[in-house]
DNA sequence: ATGAAAGCGCTAACAC
DNA sequence: GTGTTAGCGCTTTCAT
């Protein structure tokens, strides 16, 4: 293995010159330099982590907790963590995974054995118990996601947090449908299970849709679900049984888009004349999708990147920053339209109760499948 | 900060003792370990991971290589890296995330800076440039894929690999439908870009099938699709035009699973009554598809399972063990049936096609099809 | 502008 | 069964 010793052998110097010409922590003669990095180079020298972490007490690693609990939706995690490793790289920084599975405890051994830095932490719920070890923690900690119900709570907790402002966004599809002429909008959500569990964002998601609902005069029924065929559809058909004006619906839960839309050509109502779809997902899913929707975008690159920046301008000696809320931004696709204009023209109308039946829309249907 | 050094004093030992308490390296009398361990724990102690590692050459980190280029499917990834994760926690390990990004790059930068004990790289295409770097370095690797076409060159190169058989799945699909009387069938496989890549797996599995359909006397049709509805639909659309005999799908491609399956709804061909279809995909995602999907399992967790326990015996001095493929297992599920028999009973038989087989296979059949 | 030297906290011979 | 001690490779005062 090549050391720093064997470098400054080679190059004639003292050990401590060829340190100052990595760090650039004191000037050096230009020969030196150059003669130095000469040798960096013929040699292949690397600096050997462990031993500037104990010598510096820095590691250059960033710690990333992804709990992975049931329910999310996994791409979004991904792109997080792909997003926070490319923009932690890009400022000199390695990722180190953890998982949710050792809960506190990873934030304790992180700050015990200097194994990181600093830590991210995503999926955080309203009462984690991780916390309050990142409270106590000497080390920098950013959350992706609001441990609290409300935007202004989190900051006063000393914690730094990044995440979209899903209040608004919640607001903006509802205006979004209101301008429309929509009076009734069914929520598809997220699997009980995360509304279960205190996890910030679906609540925030919902308190922003009723808001809005409330003002525009809009009649609002939220609907957990699964992100299985059989939930969504379940879900939906009791949701068109329960109130036939339902025109439009909201989607929060990517698991459940394709799901929905292959459903609701399956009923013969036709989006976005029969019904609108308003989804909060990636653009990439939005776009994608069988029928390209009118979508509020949730910025997964973005995220990691506001995250592991903020992280590095803390280890730079920044102060905290507090509660860092995107803004949404709704781009309006192929999935919404104006509300069918009276009971004639939507599929449900035709049906006395229960179940859609027929007519349908202007598609071309062929083939035995027809109901 | 505490250290080993407070402890030894606390317990009124030297630092050695601690130490060896800590490694289990040599025996210590109950009363001292007892004594020492209470110390510990009164005192809050966690090991310096950096001056352990400088002192001891290992760092208890292991690396994960993970380039997630375009066309792969996520979730498969991220329950490999989770999988990754946790196999490793429980054998004392952590793992650092690296992008692809870095190609060979970073292979030499683990080496070289002394941030992991050994690698486990993914995505492996078949003239990849980090392989050159993986035989040269010190450290072990284990790559989850394989590098050939084949699944006996690898080894040779001195690199131990885990995945799935491919190959053996792609004859465990087209068995499996030749039982049922198909002998038409057209194969969904990954992206374009996942082939000119010369990604092994996509390469293997089509073998397989190739393999498997021309003992079996069935005709094959393969199209590589983008994991779109539209990609999905001009696909399968042009398959039943170009072959009307066609009564079998098999489907090598997560992202399409939904989207095929809306495509064959709206199209009138029910599954399995019109059209059998098979994937190669993860349990989870075959069992919640809207018709629950006949399959091979890829099977994730174990591959990431396997590689780290490789990797942790190897660390351990155990010699490389080449190539280690997971035999494949298909799980017969409601999306498969006996091929329809006549002309008469399909969907497909509106079309001008020419040829559909006549005998089939004697399977006990059933559903609609009855002749 | 450069060098010398004292650690950083831990491991692993080498003693006894 | 336990203590002593010499590093591991790097950073960073303190000198000059």
């Amino acid at each position: 293995m090549v050391t720093l010793a064997d470098v400054a052998r080679h190059a004639g110097v003292s050990a401590s010159t060829v340190s100052y010409v990595l760090s650039g922590k004191r000037s050096i003669s230009a020969p030196t330099r150059e003669r130095i990095q000469h040798s960096i180079d013929t040699l292949g020298y690397r600096p050997h982590a462990g031993a500037r972490a104990l010598a510096s007490s820095r590691t250059d690693v960033l710690a990333l907790m992804m709990p992975l609990r049931t329910g999310l939706y996994v791409p979004v995690m991904m792109e997080i963590a792909m997003s926070v490793t490319t923009t932690a790289r890009s400022h000199g920084y390695d990722v180190l995974l953890l998982t949710g599975e050792e809960g506190p405890e990873a934030v304790r051994r992180v700050e015990g054995s200097a194994i990181a830095d600093a830590m991210i932490v995503m999926d955080v719920g309203l009462d984690d118990p991780r916390l309050p070890c990142l409270q106590e923690a000497e080390r920098p900690a950013v959350l992706i996601g609001l441990p609290t119900e409300t935007a202004e709570a989190a900051d006063t907790a000393g914690l730094d947090c990044v995440d979209l402002d899903f209040e608004s966004a919640g607001a903006r599809c509802v205006e979004h449908l209101a301008g429309l002429g929509h009076t009734g909008v069914a929520v598809l959500g997220e699997p009980p299970a995360v509304y279960e569990r205190g996890t910030g964002f679906a609540a925030r998601t919902l308190t922003g849709l009723r808001a809005a609902a409330a003002t525009h005069g809009v009649g609002l029924l939220h609907r957990p679900v699964d992100g299985t065929y059989a939930a969504v559809a379940a879900a939906v058909t009791r949701v068109f049984e329960e109130r036939p004006g339902t025109t439009a619906l909201v989607v929060q839960n990517e698991a459940a888009v394709e799901p929905l839309l292959a459903l609701l050509r399956h009923q013969g109502r036709a989006v976005p004349e029969d019904v609108s779809v308003v989804a909060i997902c990636p653009d990439q899913v939005a776009v994608h999708a069988s029928v390209p929707l009118t979508a509020v975008a949730v910025p997964a690159r973005e995220m990691g990147r506001r995250a592991v920046e903020r992280l590095v301008g803390r280890l730079a000696g920044e102060a905290p920053r507090g509660t860092e809320l995107i803004p949404p931004l709704l781009t309006a696709r192929a999935s919404t339209g104006p509300a069918p204009s009276g009971p004639a023209s939507t599929a449900g109308s035709a049906l006395p109760g229960p179940r859609v039946s027929v007519s349908a829309p202007t598609e071309d249907r062929r083939g035995r499948g027809g109901h």
